[in-house]
DNA sequence: GTTTTGTGCACTGTATGCAGAATATCCGCA
DNA sequence: TGCGGATATTCTGCATACAGTGCACAAAAC
């Protein structure tokens, strides 16, 4: 939502990078921490959160723990039961099939804005990308592939230029990560997944937005019955 | 997301209603609290909070009130500045238009949703709380009408009987909710609003899930440019 | 043997204390 | 009078302390 402080330049000349060195405050390095705990699977659905062993774990107080176990819990990615404190969420095919139907949709709708308001140079970044997946996929690389992936679909989010959208989907988006990360594995629908990439790359070069958003639904879908079949 | 537990009824008669005291966390009290203080303009855009400040017009220590203010911040009703606490956030107009671009999508997903999976009885509850719409309408209140008006849309994505749908929403009402505290006042554009609303209801009365969605894409193009207006 | 009641322990929820950063104040000086 | 810098104050961020709740295990009663 709000990037970093502006930083104007003390010096009259534009700074190149942005040198400002990374103070990030404990909660949220404690958040993005313990949300990769959780999406790569460290931290198992259902589990109780015991505060004191955890925050030791992480080499911090509960304090600051306490408060990014809130901020998960906006997330969707833990749940808050009264005085029994957070458990580890664990989904449903239901709440999957939920959450990626209105991925979908935000996907969609970033798809159609994208192929209006991207400027090329953001389109060329995205295309660039896609390259790489070509050849993860080429070499059989699943997590690098996987990786990429996911940036892509990040990318053209990005490309919407909507913060709001962008921050839905990114939420979505983590939600997801778990469970793909099991779903992904040994399926020939892999090509399937491959070919339908290529059709989206196609659709964005030519700022075909209809034809994007139609491709990005039928990944989706397809997705989700990867999902199923894995579960 | 979850529900309160269940409460095995002790006694193996059934208990007629639900006699549980509301022992509500002071943190989610906190939260409420604070999200109708921003909606409804006690704490104006911008403004910094002060935690002790706050915390004892509120009666309740910094803790629980930093830990609201990192779920706020979740809901993008605050904005968190390292090392500078908490600041109520406010929408540029972009911000707006984009929140609202999301917010149409979403709607326009449960709409179609709710025509397939809602029950009878469920559309009938919405379709009466129109009939009470109509009525706040042709007697001129425009309190009670906002918040039935609220309260529809609502339901409408309750219909679609999709919880992280359902949380999206809420969390970009919310947002909305403080704008058109200001927006919605003397227009004559309320009647093309109530007409569409008529519509809306029509629409779902009949199970037109794509006549419904194209309504409420309307409906909200029409409130973005009234908001615009407003501003 | 089964159910109930009591007690202890573990853990969450809330308050408070302390250190460091940011901002405001004040004084000296041009 | 305006500006710069040192100092004081305020406020956040984090840690810790305390109180209350729930749960488990055990003992007792039926």
């Amino acid at each position: 939502m709000s990037s970093i402080a502006p930083t104007p330049s003390i010096a009259s000349a534009p700074v190149p990078e942005d040198f400002a060195i990374p103070r990030q405050s404990l909660h949220g390095q404690v958040v993005t921490r313990l949300r990769d705990m959780v999406t790569e699977g460290h931290l198992a659905p259902g589990q109780r959160i015991n505060e004191v062993a955890l925050g030791q774990a992480l080499g911090v107080s509960r304090t600051p723990l306490r408060e990014a176990l809130k901020t998960l819990a906006g997330e969707g990615l833990v749940e808050l039961v009264p005085t029994r404190g957070a458990v580890v969420r664990s989904f449903s095919l239901k709440d999957i099939a939920d959450s990626m139907e209105v991925l979908k949709a935000l996907e969609q709708l970033a798809g159609r804005r994208a192929c209006v308001v991207a400027s090329d140079a953001g389109i060329a970044e995205v295309l660039a990308l896609h390259e790489q997946l070509r050849e993860r996929y080429a070499a059989g690389d699943r997590l690098p592939y996987f990786k990429i992936n996911q940036a892509i679909h990040t990318a053209i989010v990005t490309l919407a230029d909507n913060p709001t959208l962008l921050r839905m989907h990114e939420i979505l988006q983590a939600q997801m990560k778990r469970i793909r990360f099991i779903g992904h594995e040994g399926t020939e629908k892999w090509a399937a997944a491959m070919a339908e990439h290529e059709e989206m790359a196609a659709a964005l070069a030519r700022r075909d937005g209809e034809a994007l958003a139609e491709v990005i639904g039928r990944h989706h879908d397809l997705g989700l019955v990867r999902i199923r079949e894995a579960y």
